[in-house]
DNA sequence: GTCTATAGTCAGATAGAC
DNA sequence: GTCTATCTGACTATAGAC
């Protein structure tokens, strides 16, 4: 309090991501600037540069942050659905919805873009906790039997389901109001879904000429 | 050809829209700009200002020449699938996926955008013009008796869906080869929605305690 | 209708003071 | 560790020659 007439964050690095993260949600990645991250964090535009060597580093620590977000948000909604490894599974497309909407739509725009060298595994690595949340919930929704592979397609499904149904509700472009509505119905949508998907495993193959 | 070195096009308006969209696909709208449009197309970088006013209006224009490609590829779609409403309805969930992985991801990215004023309406008017097809597709794959907000909704969830489906193909960031096994898993999850929606609406109101 | 040239803006990144 | 100042490069858009 008494060194500095300039103020010096205790961890600026923390505040630049979160201040990132929240500017890809109101712009998306066109309108991502690592100037603008540092206006919002409240340092000059060359403040960043202490902490991320160059934009690319920057956009990989927010991407990193957002799925780890994710993962822990999917999880717990899942906790919280109850036993039914079906209702639990569903539940995860309802809060994956809930927090796009919260976020706007900048998450998926980390999804668009496709990190080089190291940054990318930095946000695989957290991308690869999100996959096994959901890769576990839906080998207990599914026959014991199942193969990987399946329950792989069935995550692959499911997610990207949730994604798309969150990304579009932004292309409307009127902010819903009605977001727990949409959640409902994002939720309804992955229960049909992966009920739609049992019958299809049990079912007796439809005859096939 | 005896009056002019430097070359005219016949319709250079439609030579930038073209290499509009193909720019889209391959950066996405972060990479998009007039320069980078008017190179490809081999002209400078003033001429398209002479066939659109700004940056927003040539962006409308792609944005538009995509959803009327899309409604044109999904309606043949339906076309070839045979009889069976529901199989006519999971095919173009097929035909989205495979124009997206035609065009790369950059489709996606219209939907992210959002236009304003007088682009806006072109853009949504072939945006209506794709989800007329669905929704005649969808009308006839329920029940008569759906009312129109269900078979919105099941259209909405149809639609965002094989756009999340195609969407994250890209993230794994390979270019997918197999693009028609992803294909087939995009009609067999489209399938298995609406097999599953088509339940919910008829079955019995499984026991809630 | 297309060109060259240019004005103005903004972002990425670096250098050196404190 | 953060600042100010600055360089470089790209993009939008306009003006005027041909």
């Amino acid at each position: 309090m008494s060194r500095r007439s300039t103020y010096h964050h205790g961890d600026l690095r923390t505040v630049l991501v979160r201040e990132g993260v929240a500017l890809l949600a109101e712009s998306g990645l066109a309108g991502f600037s690592v100037a603008k991250v540092a206006t919002r964090a409240g340092v000059s535009s060359a403040a960043p540069y202490r902490h991320f060597p160059d934009r690319e580093a920057l956009l990989a620590a927010c991407a990193a942050a957002v799925f780890a977000d994710l993962a822990d948000l999917l999880a717990r909604a899942a906790e919280e659905a109850g036993p039914d490894p079906v209702e639990r599974l569903a539940a995860t497309a309802g809060a994956y919805v809930r927090y796009a909407l919260d976020h706007r739509a900048g998450i998926d725009l980390l999804y668009t873009h496709d990190f080089a060298g190291p940054h990318r595994d930095t946000v695989r690595e957290q991308s690869r906790r999100l996959m096994d949340v959901l890769m576990t919930l839906a080998a207990e929704a599914l026959p014991a039997a199942t193969s990987w592979t399946d329950v792989a397609d069935l995550v692959y499904v499911h997610l990207s389901a949730a994604y798309g149904y969150a990304t579009l509700l932004f292309k409307g472009s009127r902010p819903p109001r009605n977001v727990e509505a949409h959640v409902a119905r994002a939720v309804a949508a992955a229960r049909d879904q992966v009920i739609g998907h049992l019958m299809r495993l049990a079912g007796p193959p439809t005859v096939r000429p």
